[in-house]
DNA sequence: ATATTCTTTGAGACTCATTCTCAATAAGGA
DNA sequence: TCCTTATTGAGAATGAGTCTCAAAGAATAT
């Protein structure tokens, strides 16, 4: 019952989609936590949670979420995209560790002040951007 | 016969592989086109050209190449990746119409820049980077 | 040259994340 | 409540990419 229930709702009614509990429960585990989970772990953990819904809905929910800005969507380069919600956090993208899946979240003003204005030049009316910066981490290097 | 066979051949003895016709027809496919194609794309190609190499042999030949950043992989959101050589190429990031798929390329100084800056503040040790727009192009607004 | 050893190849099987199918079930409005 | 329409879930299907392994090809030793 979190204080983004409502938005959630908000986004089912305007994308003509009704509320479930199965759409309340993928929604509300994903805002359950702050880390880049994959389907399945988001799927198990409702499991764990006494919830049983089925893995389709799982990503059809998530389909809709990452439409509508209430989650980004995390290309790793190897496995299953993770995912994490965006209410209450800042926009930033991220840094990956090629080595042991770590994951730092990086913001600089100056980039996506620069980038706006690249697409600008080109005549690109812009949705979003993936800006991953794959490396070691310190502590594998 | 390129003038970057020479650059194929040295890559593959670092690597201790052997030099193979098979392995020639992917890199002289790739180098003879400019544009971002996916690994069956550049298979058709070679067998158009008469030449038989197996998907597989495509796929391992791309591997070595983008490992030796003799080649660019580019995972453009939907479908499978597309790749370019970057030979005798400026590094560029991507911009790529949502809507269309058309991509077009782009590079700022500054970012990159910015980017090395960022990494090293976090203590990592950049291998490679993703930087793609996503939006749509003047024709698809 | 021949034998021996090691690498590469290709056809198709396999993987695995994700999407699709479709019958059964549930929402929500009349 | 009834009726229409959307949703769900189990498992099948998809599709890009990887793996397997026997056959073919290179390199090296004899």
């Amino acid at each position: 019952m979190s204080k983004f229930l409502d938005s959630f709702k908000n986004v089912l009614r305007s994308e003509g989609l009704r509320f479930t509990s199965q759409r309340e429960a993928v929604w509300e585990e994903i805002l359950a936590n702050d880390e880049h989970r994959d389907a399945d772990e988001i799927y198990m953990a409702i499991r764990k949670n006494g919830m049983s819904v089925s893995r389709a809905t799982v990503y059809r929910t998530i389909d809709v979420l990452v439409k509508n800005n209430m989650v980004r969507k995390l290309d790793v380069g190897i496995g299953p995209s993770k995912f994490e919600h965006k209410m209450d956090t800042l926009h930033h993208d991220h840094m990956i560790c090629i080595q042991c899946g770590r994951i730092e979240e990086f913001m600089v003003d100056k980039i996506e002040e620069l980038q706006d204005q690249v697409a600008d030049e080109y005549g690109f009316k812009l949705v979003r951007h993936i800006h991953q910066l794959f490396g070691l981490c310190e502590d594998c290097q």
